[in-house]
DNA sequence: GATCGCCCCTAAACCGCTTTACTAAAGCGG
DNA sequence: CCGCTTTAGTAAAGCGGTTTAGGGGCGATC
């Protein structure tokens, strides 16, 4: 009671397997009355064109891998993801393709893209020298870069890291604070340096505050979760000379920032003002509202979507230069208590 | 400069192709001097096994799919999916597994199925009229059901829908409510009727009200993004009556209806008292803080994975029974204004 | 009546891998 | 030195589709 496959429909139908697929893909080749007929038969059959069968001969499976650097359980915990793939849906629906999930496998980001059955790669997050870059050029798979140095071999779709980090960083400067603590996006994978976009970011604030003559932060590295930035504050609060403002790298490490200062009873943003990164949906929730600052994470994806299925038809791309980020300023940040 | 093939290691390592096959997958069936030359060749030439090929050959792919019934960009601006991929991915990434979103092709289930390349499936809302099940069955792919009526063929992860519902209601019952609105999801899609879980929150809701005698409730369908939600405050807001409470089938809805409320000049929780349910991380951060139902959405991932495994790897498996939900009564609800 | 062209349809090669069945050579006990 | 078991490797047959090259039938053309 194995799956039915052509053979058995062109065996039922009195005609060769040739006909059978043609009646699917090329039914102009044939007459009428039997693309008709096999069709019927195929249905009463129950036939479905076996897809590993079919990617083989074709040479594409109608997949686009999402190239993650991290567990799915860590990445899927911020929202960045989900809004990515809303925008990355919302294209491959319209083309017909489907969305492969592509993590890590035993820690091996190369192992994973061996493995993996797809037409073209959106990679998120890989800096120019990881290696998964590499093996994505040797098999020669399109691919199309998110979050990512600049890359001569692929298009990139980036937004103004930098821009956005140095308006949070001079809206604080602007309000009165001098004691900053920045924390920053920890590498992805244990064998490369800091993420392109946690360099762009750093260097942004870096900028706002050289340019104001302040002191250089406190830097701390968090993951993206809201337990490490739970674990953010806590590390912060034990320094000796306490920080009247956070700096986040990610909107839900700054959620976790204030959860855990409210919890030390510390007053956000009266004690301490904290700003986030992304602008997820959460961030207009909580309470005080988040100030952070924006990027079009969804138009991020839908863009990516767009270049790699170009890429993917032969037509040439081009990266689009970097997205507009913005600065959203809410209630979490204040001028600092007291300025001696 | 097409892909490397196994027939290209194959004479540059001067063995068979089978040779070089064995060298990957049954080392122990060769020479070990043999093995190491092969998988030194096959390294310098950058060779990676087709990963269709291997699918069509060893009848697997490594693969399981994620069925869902609406497109990737509703359903994905609902937090509940990303919670149940933290419990799938966790799974997966232990077994080496990689997950494929398949959301309806062109409107159509069916068509989806057909053309993923996957070795089981987890399926999410599928009523058991689905046609999408039929087709799971004649195609013979193992599937695991998560948030579906019980299903005979199938395994099926639920939650206890309406327990969490009765507890819902019967709490603003107690506050004192009388007058009650329900939002109820819509059918993920417009063949099917309504959702096993909206019938089953429905059926919670109603038996609460009924024991207590209360009246009838208005009665709202909304989508399960917050926009919906707003809409949904707006329907009801109209109605010549104005409930007291509202009991929401999703927080994001239920937060929809907090937002249009508190703009609108309703005060929540005094004027309008408001229920969700799922507790998305987000409703302990929207202000107020929303009093919902929890259910174990991460955990039902993880289940739901375990199940398919097992049903992949031969084992016989069994329906778990309805996972536990529990009402979090947070700041959301109150006792109506005036009770004449 | 032979030739051509057109319409339908098919045989067979191919996509790239796995695996079964088999062979040649080596090892070994008697 | 012979027959028997291992060892080390190979040829070929799948897996289930697509596609190229071509064959048979038949009406139109000359």
């Amino acid at each position: 009671m194995s799956r039915v496959t052509i053979s058995d429909v062109a065996m039922a139908a009195g005609v060769s397997k040739t006909a059978v697929s043609f009646a699917f893909n090329n039914p102009e080749k044939l007459g009428h009355a039997t693309v008709e007929r096999v069709l019927q038969v195929a249905d009463g059959l129950g036939y479905a064109p076996h897809p590993a069968a079919r990617a083989l001969s074709l040479r594409r499976s109608g997949t686009i891998g999402v190239l993650i650097p991290q567990r799915l359980s860590t990445v899927f915990a911020n929202a960045f993801l989900s809004e990515l793939l809303q925008g990355l849906g919302e294209l491959c629906e319209k083309h017909d393709l489907s969305l492969l999930l592509v993590p890590p496998l035993d820690g091996s980001l190369e192992g994973a893209i061996r493995a993996a059955s797809v037409d073209g790669f959106v990679s998120l997050g890989l800096s120019s020298n990881d290696r998964a870059l590499e093996t994505l050029d040797r098999l020669g798979i399109p691919s199309v870069l998110v979050d990512a140095d600049g890359s001569v071999n692929h298009p990139t779709v980036n937004v103004d890291d930098a821009a956005g980090a140095e308006a949070a960083a001079r809206h604080l400067l602007k309000l009165g604070h001098q004691d900053i603590a920045v924390i920053g996006l920890p590498p992805t994978r244990s064998e490369v340096g800091l993420t392109p976009t946690a360099a762009r970011r750093l260097a942004g604030y870096q900028a706002a505050l050289d340019e104001a003559g302040a002191p250089a932060p406190q830097l701390v590295t968090a993951g993206i979760s809201q337990a490490a930035g739970v674990r953010a504050f806590e590390a912060i609060a034990q320094g000796k000379r306490r920080p009247t403002a956070v700096l986040a790298m990610s909107d839900m490490t700054a959620i976790g920032v204030m959860t855990a200062a409210i919890q030390a009873g510390v007053n956000v943003p009266i004690d301490l003002s904290v700003v986030g990164f992304d602008d997820l949906p959460i961030a207009a929730w909580t309470n005080p509202a988040l100030t952070t600052v924006r990027q079009p994470i969804v138009e991020k994806g839908r863009i990516a979507a767009r270049l790699l299925i170009q890429r993917l038809q032969g037509r040439p791309v081009q990266s689009p230069s970097p997205l507009a980020t913005k600065l959203i300023v809410r209630a979490s940040t204040a001028a600092p208590r007291t300025r001696r």
